[in-house]
DNA sequence: TACATGCTATTGTATATACAACATCAAGAC
DNA sequence: GTCTTGATGTTGTATATACAATAGCATGTA
């Protein structure tokens, strides 16, 4: 499988982030020089690639890696800020907490850190039109990240930040619906106890996990929605039997 | 694009019900032959069905409609009857309702009917291991599903009916965090009103909306959890910006 | 400067061919 | 009946080629 070795040696230089966003790909002719394969046989490559979204591929301009800032619309939950901005909504974020703390056990084991290391922890509440609509309860591996606490997250989401600063390889998620701890509900400017909407996102880079979050949203502000036809379901499905 | 003539021909095939599911599709000489085109050009279409995961392709066997019952994980949410399978936990499941009504405004509306036509509507709980998870309150379009009332849905659930009677061709979910009736809270053997999931999900047949269904899960009986790597993210994202 | 033109590199589509790997079935050997 | 063998059809990989469509750049022109 000559095409394989082709998407392979792709892969490792965007993975490993030697080639970051944007960066020209070599093209199908050059790959296959230097392959010492045919031009199909390096066009298979690319074009792989490009249907798994890792490189863009134009007409007559070239093959680039791909921006990996925009995020899947449903299960990752786009960045809140670019949600309500596409919404036509004012935006903005309060920081709440923006501190060093001790990790607890449970997050010191997932972060590979020594029990009782410190780690980071960023409180945000996120207006849409001046009305609270998520609180983002974060927690951030030192190791991994620089600078964190030197961030105004006024202007830059956590979110945006991280997927700057590290490349991201895999992401997990949790939806629930639970009752707003009494801080969160100050946090969130609610009048009494509503249920509310609770997504608990992880992530991670090559080297590790990177973050949690935790994300926060009254039941009456917020709904998560999605669409898709019967082509498009299947090729999710086929995404994750795959592994 | 022959390439694209050749996949949409197919794709009628599969969409109208012709060819169902595990139906053999002519193989790649034979579409080269009917469609006046090289093989390469054949096994492009085909290659791209089996991406979107439309076929499934068999080396030395051939080219079959694949199987559509299994669902995406995550969005769909798989029927809540294999879920607590899968988990080897015991299901069962009571029919709290199973009638004729008439239908609300919105509703018909959608289903393309007349105002106060009649639809047909179903609540079951569904039980894990005794314990309640989730209500299942559901309108169904008679116009397009035959004999629904006349179904024992203890043993085979409605979406497991509906996708045996019906070609379905798209879905749309939404999710948020509410607090239930006090209909769904004595369905759902609750004490008191805790926070529910609510997750409502309407599916359509090539014909029109097949159905509506709001499913309620106890916040403290449910979540909902899901898993993606870097690439798979991406391939998710792309099929999402395509439309 | 501003615009138009054309050249070149790159990706997209289509074809023809060759061989490899595998599944299925039928005929024959035991 | 059971197993082996081989023929055939199918998909998978790889190559070589041709032309189309587009982007970007450089060059020339007004």
């Amino acid at each position: 499988m000559k095409y394989d070795h082709i998407k392979q040696a792709v892969y490792r230089k965007i993975e490993s982030g030697e080639w970051p966003e944007h960066h020209p790909v070599s093209s199908e002719n050059q790959l296959a020089k230097e392959f010492q394969v045919s031009r199909m046989t390096a066009r298979r490559a690319l074009q792989e690639l490009s249907d798994e979204g890792l490189v863009v591929r134009t007409r007559g301009a070239g093959t680039f890696v791909a921006p990996l800032k925009s995020q899947s619309a449903l299960l990752t939950i786009r960045n809140i800020a670019d949600e309500i901005r596409l919404r036509k909504h004012r935006h903005h974020a309060v920081v709440r907490l923006l501190e060093e703390v001790d990790a607890e056990p449970g997050l010191a084991t997932l972060f590979g850190l020594q029990q009782g290391a410190k780690v980071w922890h960023s409180v945000i509440t996120h207006f849409e039109n001046g009305h609270a609509v998520q609180v983002e309860d974060r927690h951030i591996n030192p190791a991994l990240v620089p600078h964190y606490l030197e961030q105004d997250f006024t202007l830059r989401t956590p979110h945006e930040y991280l997927c700057e600063v590290t490349p991201l390889t895999e992401a997990s998620h949790q939806i629930e619906a639970v009752s707003p701890t009494s801080m969160q509900q100050q946090w969130l400017d609610l009048d009494q106890a509503e249920p509310c909407l609770q997504i608990q996102r992880r992530t991670w880079a090559r080297e590790g996990m990177v973050s949690q979050a935790v994300l926060t949203h009254p039941g009456s502000r917020f709904r998560l929605g999605g669409h898709m036809t019967f082509s498009q379901k299947a090729k999710v499905l086929k995404t994750q039997t795959k592994k």
